[in-house]
DNA sequence: TCAATTGATTAAGTTCTCTTAACTATATGC
DNA sequence: GCATATAGTTAAGAGAACTTAATCAATTGA
């Protein structure tokens, strides 16, 4: 670790706003889209994660697979993912998202991008290449620190 | 506006992998807490409003004020909310947040912290002060931005 | 003043998630 | 080869969040 401690609270802070903001919009979404909470999660864990097991999608979302089994049904049968067979392990399935899936997900982040936008237009140029370059450093901190995998804890 | 479509997507990328991250963390946490989303919803809206009405809880989370009733019920019973009469007018209901809920507003918060400090940790003091400077930029531009307070649309 | 509106609650019923338990089929290891 | 473990599904039932409809009390306004 470079730094310990030292974390300024404005970091704290403007990451609680954006997540309070991004949790209401998501939400909007998802409830216009007509999917649950639990079926849209996912579909986001299938979109960072291109293909996992029904067990996978149990383990992440900390319920059992006969949960994860009847969400992923109701998904496959909105022709939202696609659900084939592992054929190195035949009792595994594959999942991955439908065209249809991508296409949903790519939505929701559209919207997304449209408040994100709003609110950089607020900004000056200076600030908005300022926020660019710190969204970099972020964003590749985060796809390195993804406790997204799996972690096959207990 | 000051500068419209030129947004640089690493800002959308960026905000994209905080929102996944934040909204998977922060799902565990309620989760873990025992409480459920729409439940937890209650609470983050009156931390960032302090104080409202049942049916502006309805509004917000697009549901009948009916719907709205029984959740804030559920959270009165846990005391977690406070729900006094409004004496301006003796129809309407003041929510605030009680001692115990703000306590578990601050510990979901204080959760987020912990993985932004771990994910601030791996960065360069230089890249550090970098993504303060932005954070502080964007905090100030959502909270002038807010749909937060309520917007009266139909 | 009295009718219409508004904020909130309650009741009844629907839908969805989630759990446990039982079951099937495949894979692994002695 | 056979016992055991693993991936997934199915069934039955509990619990939560919704909805609509009915109700009550307080406010507004013509």
């Amino acid at each position: 670790m470079t730094n310990a401690s030292i974390i300024p609270a404005s970091i704290h802070h403007g990451i609680d706003r954006i997540t309070h903001r991004a949790f209401h919009e998501q939400v909007r979404f998802v409830k216009a889209s007509g999917l649950s909470m639990p079926q849209f999660t996912i579909l986001m864990q299938l979109h960072y994660q291109r293909q996992c097991g029904v067990s996978d999608i149990g383990a992440r979302m900390d319920i059992t697979s006969a949960a994860a089994s009847q969400l992923v049904e109701k998904l496959v049968q909105a022709d939202l993912l696609e659900r084939s067979e592992d054929p190195l392990d035949r009792r595994a399935k594959q999942l991955r998202l439908t065209e249809k899936g991508r296409a949903l997900v790519e939505t929701s982040q559209a919207e997304r991008h449209r408040w994100v936008n709003g609110l950089m237009e607020t900004l000056s140029p200076a600030d908005l290449q300022k926020v660019s370059a710190a969204m970099e450093i972020l964003a590749t901190a985060l796809q390195f620190s993804r406790p997204d995998k799996l972690s096959k804890a207990d």
